[in-house]
DNA sequence: TTGATATTTCCAGTTTTATTGAATTATTAT
DNA sequence: ATAATAATTCAATAAAACTGGAAATATCAA
């Protein structure tokens, strides 16, 4: 199970910046995708058509704002997706930036019986 | 019930960015704590300390995004969350950006028999 | 109409992002 | 050792974002 931390104003708008560029989200996406065997810089820049150099800054950008990983095997990097990460900040955006509903699928499925989330934790 | 509108990729990036900025963060949140009846840019100047000159700049960026929106009330004008767009956007993220995991707040909550949403669609 | 208030638009300056090719580092194979 | 592969770092540049003051716009009040 993914580490279920929390994220603080400064991590979120971090990792939303990471995640608010088009190249980037497809890159993080191609990981998600991948899934827990994540994929190397090559194949990534293969597949999106992205210069090698440009691929690097990026993956950077997410692993900066602790989206994704990065292990290496031989002369391969492996990146990887950072779900926990992405959760805490689904659940940073649910919890301050999202009154009245958490979120569309919590939404149909049935109220939890104890304590069901405050919309907004602030106000 | 706020529309439940679904976003696509290049709205998500413009939600994204749209929140991936400190001051704007702050603008969003503070709007979302006043709930449906909404700021003026003048009481969000004041009470963020923002130019505001500069706050209109980032409201435009929010309502750009789509994530807020205005409306004129004699010589004030009032902005509002846009919290369908919002959710829009957390069911984006959650439905491609999240694999196994859709959000800590559905982790929680009890499994609806029918159809629990696929964690990533795409894969 | 004149004046005051609320807000945006315009503008200039500064800072941050993104892109690309070349150089560099790390690892493996011969 | 040498060469080849995988990736990053560096340097230069172009584009975009952010800021704050001044000017413009809209509305209300007297």
């Amino acid at each position: 199970m993914p580490k279920p931390s929390i994220i603080d104003e400064t991590g979120a708008v971090t990792a939303l910046g990471a995640l608010a560029q088009p190249h980037r989200l497809r890159v993080f996406r191609a990981l998600i995708g991948a899934g827990p065997s994540g994929q190397t810089p090559g194949a990534l820049s293969a597949s999106l058509g992205l210069a090698a150099s440009s691929l690097s800054f990026h993956l950077r950008e997410l692993s900066h704002a602790g989206l994704v990983s990065a292990e290496r095997d031989g002369r391969h990097l492996i990146y990887r997706p950072a779900i926990g990460r992405m959760n805490a900040l689904l659940a940073y955006l649910t919890a301050h930036c999202c009154h009245g509903a958490p979120c569309d699928l919590a939404e149909t499925a049935p109220t939890p019986r104890k304590s069901r989330a405050r919309a907004c934790t602030d106000c």
